[in-house]
RNA sequence: GGUCGGGUGGCCGAGAGGCGAGGCUCAGGACUGCAAAUCCUGCUACACGGGUUCAAAUCCCGUCCCGACCUCCA
């Protein structure tokens, strides 16, 4: 039986997955900068960390998943001040745009989803550690900067050299000791929101918040750091950097996930709305939207087309046809089972593509059971199949994506349209096959398929009928 | 300038020296009153030019193209 094995930022390579605590994992995921409705990009983040967290689960490690959402920032500030809301208002309501985002894919609740306004206290202590240390220095004007000279290494994470790197915008601020080094905290503007420090009333930098927060949750040291790959210069390497000049240890490794990309490019704001989570699930459902974003390996650039996605949402959709089917033949709904070949793939830097292939098969075996009536082949291979969906948070029988219709509606619906059929099977008795024709098209017009098994038809409701 | 990813069949998407990943689409077949669903068969690809090797999509050298980050970013 193999072992969890999973991809390192920093070494770039794939390591056993040796957690500090036995039998525990710690995860920190930065979350959202809550700014913006969210795009599938930022949600296919959720759901590949949120694979990584099943599949660690399921392997047996209680996990700790912290994600926190960012929730004061400049472009909140500026996004505030262009919507004419309070900048907690904005925050507060995209923050609610991300969380029925990720509840709408079955993206899992973390352990704890820390704001970064609730921990000033926190980031104001780790700021007294790095000024005690000297690793830190507040100017007078109300900012307090990391001296990134200072550290005894810095951007191992992202392979540069400091003096490579090209100079910020900023790199006039006078303030600085030296253009490289970044805000810990600002200092307020008129008409900015502040809380109080010992060097003058301030907000968060960027970077702080996520030091803080993974030190108040999860300690000195934890087992990994997630994001998005954008996020390794600067985000990342500012965290070490703070972290680890205030004595912790901080991540032992590192996750990132690629892009969700559009000819070729990085998803960008300017795209419009058209790749919002909530105006794709307009077209397709949460859990085929997961489906498709949880597909393409989490380090590989998943290039995103509608058509890609109808395809995509096109195969899920037999899929969950035959766990449908082999529920009726079975009379129980599979048991999830994980075989030893997607056992293999999963804990291979989490293979899904791989995976999918073994999914693959299971169906094609399963159905070619339902037409020969082999049971035992029908409940192994589905049983395959909605373990693995498990793992992929694509389980059609999770109650997280809702039931399709309610008992209540399906019982009377099941007694209607068994009426229909009745009249149907009459009807092609006797050969008027007009009139049985009729009667399928009058309901398939009303979004009710209709298909001839050899255990007789069996009806299903069309799902897409906006498109 | 520095750092880092890519270019795979009609489309999506794995793999990383040798046994055709897989899916979707399309075409043909089986089944069917017809559909639908399902199964079977077919479509034998790895940017370009060299090289190494018994063997290269995979390694090496060169070239072209695309993208990302460099203190706003999933």
């Amino acid at each position: 039986m193999s072992s969890l094995a999973l991809y390192d930022t920093l070494s770039r390579t794939i390591n056993p997955f040796v957690p500090i605590k036995n039998g525990s994992a710690s995860i920190y995921l930065c979350g959202a900068t809550v700014q913006a409705p969210p795009h599938i990009g930022h949600i296919r983040s959720g759901v590949n960390f949120d694979i990584l967290r099943r599949w660690m689960t399921k392997s047996g490690y209680a996990v700790t998943f912290i994600r926190n959402v960012t929730d004061i920032d400049d472009k909140i500030l500026h996004k505030a001040h262009e919507e004419n809301l309070p900048w907690w208002a904005l925050a507060m309501k995209y923050e609610r745009a991300f969380s029925d985002a990720y509840a709408a894919l079955n993206v899992l609740p973390p352990t704890y989803e820390p704001r970064a306004t609730g921990h000033i206290t926190q980031m104001i202590e780790l700021m007294t550690t790095l000024i005690e240390n000297g690793a830190a220095y507040a100017p007078g004007n109300g900012d307090v900067y990391l001296e990134v000279r200072k550290l005894n290494s810095y951007l191992t994470l992202s392979r540069q050299k400091l003096d490579d790197l090209l100079l910020a915008d900023d790199a006039a601020e006078t303030f600085k000791k030296d253009p490289r080094d970044f805000a810990l905290w600002k200092g307020a503007k008129a008409g900015e929101p502040s809380w109080p420090t010992p060097w003058g009333d301030g907000r968060p930098g960027w970077h702080l918040e996520c030091s803080a927060m993974a030190y108040a949750y999860l300690g000195e040291s934890f087992d990994i750091h997630g994001g998005g790959l954008d996020l390794i210069f600067p985000h990342h390497e500012n965290e070490i950097a703070q972290s680890e000049a205030a004595g912790y240890v901080f991540a032992k490794s590192w996750m990132h996930n690629a892009w969700v990309t559009t000819s070729g490019e990085k998803m960008s704001k300017s795209l419009g709305n058209s790749l919002q989570v909530m105006q794709l699930l307009k077209k397709v459902r949460g859990i085929e939207l997961r489906w498709y974003l949880g597909s393409a390996h989490y380090r590989s650039m998943l290039e995103f087309s509608q058509a890609a996605l109808d395809e995509s949402a096109t195969a899920f959709r037999r899929i969950e046809s035959f766990l449908n089917r082999a529920t009726e033949i079975l009379g129980h709904q599979p048991n999830p089972q994980h075989s030893q070949a997607f056992t293999e793939a999963m804990n291979d830097d989490l293979a899904v593509p791989l995976a999918l292939a073994l999914v693959a098969e299971s169906l094609r075996l399963g159905n070619s059971a339902v037409t020969s009536g082999d049971k035992k082949v029908i409940e192994t291979s589905a049983n395959e199949i909605r373990g693995a969906l498990e793992i992929l948070g694509c389980d059609p029988f999770d109650p997280a994506f809702g039931l399709s219709h309610g008992g209540d509606v399906t019982a009377a619906l099941d007694g209607t349209i068994a009426l229909a059929l009745t009249q149907r099977a009459a009807a092609r008795e006797r050969k008027d096959f007009a009139a049985s024709d009729a009667i399928r098209d009058g309901l398939s017009a009303l979004g009710i398929t209709i298909e001839d098994t050899p255990q007789g038809p069996r009806w299903s409701i069309s799902r897409m009928e906006e498109r």
